[in-house]
DNA sequence: TTGAAAGCGATACCAC
DNA sequence: GTGGTATCGCTTTCAA
């Protein structure tokens, strides 16, 4: 039986030096003569040596590893975050590792796990880590980076759709279309971008004149996604307004379904904008109008700022803001 | 400013016992007085002490980080099984590792990766893996599970959706409604299970008295996903099967909308049957009827026949069907 | 440029 | 039951 793995003083040994030059010949860290080099090299080649992570990471107290903690991975617009992330993680040669998390508690736990396989930094796309733990990460030098969450944590960075500005799109483009009777749909328990959508939107609305007291209806979905949206459209009993934004693209999706099951139909009864351009906003029987958010700038900002913040562990929190766009569908058209 | 981490060697000092010692009470393995245990306990509690995994991993040869190899994350079937995995994976107390590849040297290189990190297995839910690189798994005692893959790999466990019980349900429900004329929707390039339907959908119609050679007809989209079924719908110009039996949800759901696009209703028209049953599936627009695959158990069998090789790594190779069941819904209504 | 040697942090065998 | 010690595989000073 052959042996099992083949290591750096097998390399020396062929090559006819010592493990210290293979390191080097391997992490071009150090002086080497390019003859060297290159026999160590070949001598790698003809072995099939493969570095071992685990030791290397030991020795350097780091290793080649990216945590990311995510939820809902199911959801159409996250696991697109998820995918582009991972995209990402792996052009820059890390190795994603991936938890999935269901509360705060598993938040902690997780970001100490990270911590145990000393992660080159850390990805929150999902709940709103404790300072405590944060701290912990920033003894190890472990960035973090948050993907759409309240920025509000000292040494870690945030890169954020610009919700802000997608709700005045959606507002300008509500109120250029006549509507005049408006409504906010979002779920209990959102998110902090999807409170702050909605902050937002009122804001853009007053903005534009419309006395929001009086005229802006907000609409409460007892659940996330879908079912939440369909729900909410049939429990829905006030007038309806003619102008609805909405907090995702799920809960619109659920929503005109809801409608239609009643026998009202956007653009025709209400005007209806979404957030997250999720694909099935775009396909035939919904074509919703929506805000984009784009997921591959996200991806590749936060990994800049991850690798930025290892080099540079105490500058200041960053935060940024990837632009949005409004895509024009059927649930409510361009004007003119 | 404090040391940046704590070890085993501060815990012993502090509980005033040698370093094996601390590694026992956490462990559990060896004898230890229950006495020094909490002792040691205690210390570690107070300290704060995390096992680094990295060098824990490199004395054990093996970590406790689980890789998944998945695929296009963004259809909604391959992240849910993703969720599921996770979800495993984190109950039985691993930490998985995830990368999403696009080609078979993609998966080469990840397997090798994963190797590198001395992952206690690996599942693969995309692509199929060369012997070469799954021999230097099983050198290292590396577990392979494949999800809905071709099983043909020796001392590689499979788990797979029992794609042909799949196709008999369809083509019964079919035939029980009183089509003729069949219909086969796959893309080109599709997947070993995809395939796999096609051959047991049409074994069954044959089963059933169809004369296959004319009353099935094969419709190859160019395209996966959504679009690809919108295309296929559009561009059908032979005459319109009344049954049709679909690879997977995202193809139909987008062969449903192209055929409404020109004016096609299901079941009036023609009736469809799917697969996967992704939450779209079910939706108001949609009420597709499909086969459901069981991504719980699937996850949950994967995981157990993973922790089973790793106890006997050359046990012969298993392969588990996992029950499917035909979810009646509106495109092919249930009789009687 | 190269090699010897001291870690990195934890585990497990072997004496006591 | 407990402690010393070799070991896992690699990296990185420090001399030569």
């Amino acid at each position: 039986m052959a042996k099992q793995t083949v290591t750096a003083e097998d390399v020396a040994k062929r090559a006819g030096v010592s493990r210290a030059v293979v390191s080097r010949a391997l992490s071009s860290n150090g002086s080497i003569s390019p003859a060297t080099k290159e026999r160590v090299l070949r001598a790698a080649q003809e072995l099939g040596y493969q570095v071992n992570f685990l030791a290397q990471g030991l020795n350097r107290q780091r290793s080649h590893l990216i945590g990311v903690i995510v939820a809902r991975i199911a959801d159409p617009f996250r696991s697109r975050l998820l995918e582009e992330l991972l995209h990402e993680i792996q052009r820059r040669g890390y190795q994603a590792l991936v938890t999935e998390i269901s509360g705060e508690q598993d938040l902690v736990a997780t970001l100490r796990r990270f911590t145990q396989f000393r992660v080159s930094g850390v990805i929150v796309t999902s709940g709103q880590p404790p300072q405590a733990i944060v701290n912990e990460c920033v003894n190890l030098h472990i960035p973090v980076v948050g993907i759409n969450r309240d920025p509000d944590i000292p040494l870690v960075d945030f890169v954020c759709s610009d919700n802000r500005a997608g709700a005045q799109l959606a507002a300008e483009q509500l109120l250029s279309a006549g509507c005049r009777r408006f409504g906010w749909l979002n779920t209990h328990g959102s998110t902090w971008a999807g409170r702050r959508r909605g902050e937002a939107f009122s804001q853009a609305l007053e903005d534009g004149g419309v006395d929001t007291a009086q005229q802006l209806q907000i609409i409460m979905a007892h659940e996330e996604g879908y079912a939440g949206g369909w729900q909410a459209a049939l429990a829905h009993d006030a007038e309806l307004p003619d102008g609805i934004f909405c907090a995702n693209a799920q809960l619109a999706c659920g929503f005109l379904d809801g409608m239609r099951q009643r026998g009202k139909q956007a653009p025709h009864d209400f005007h209806l904008i979404g957030f997250d351009n999720t694909p099935q906003s775009g396909q035939f029987s919904y074509q919703l109008t929506t805000l984009h958010q784009n997921t591959t700038e996200i991806a590749h900002r936060a990994l800049t700022r991850l690798l930025e913040r290892a080099k540079n562990p105490l500058q200041p929190s960053h935060v940024e803001w990837v632009k949005v766009e409004l895509i024009h569908r059927h649930t409510s058209p361009r004007i003119g």
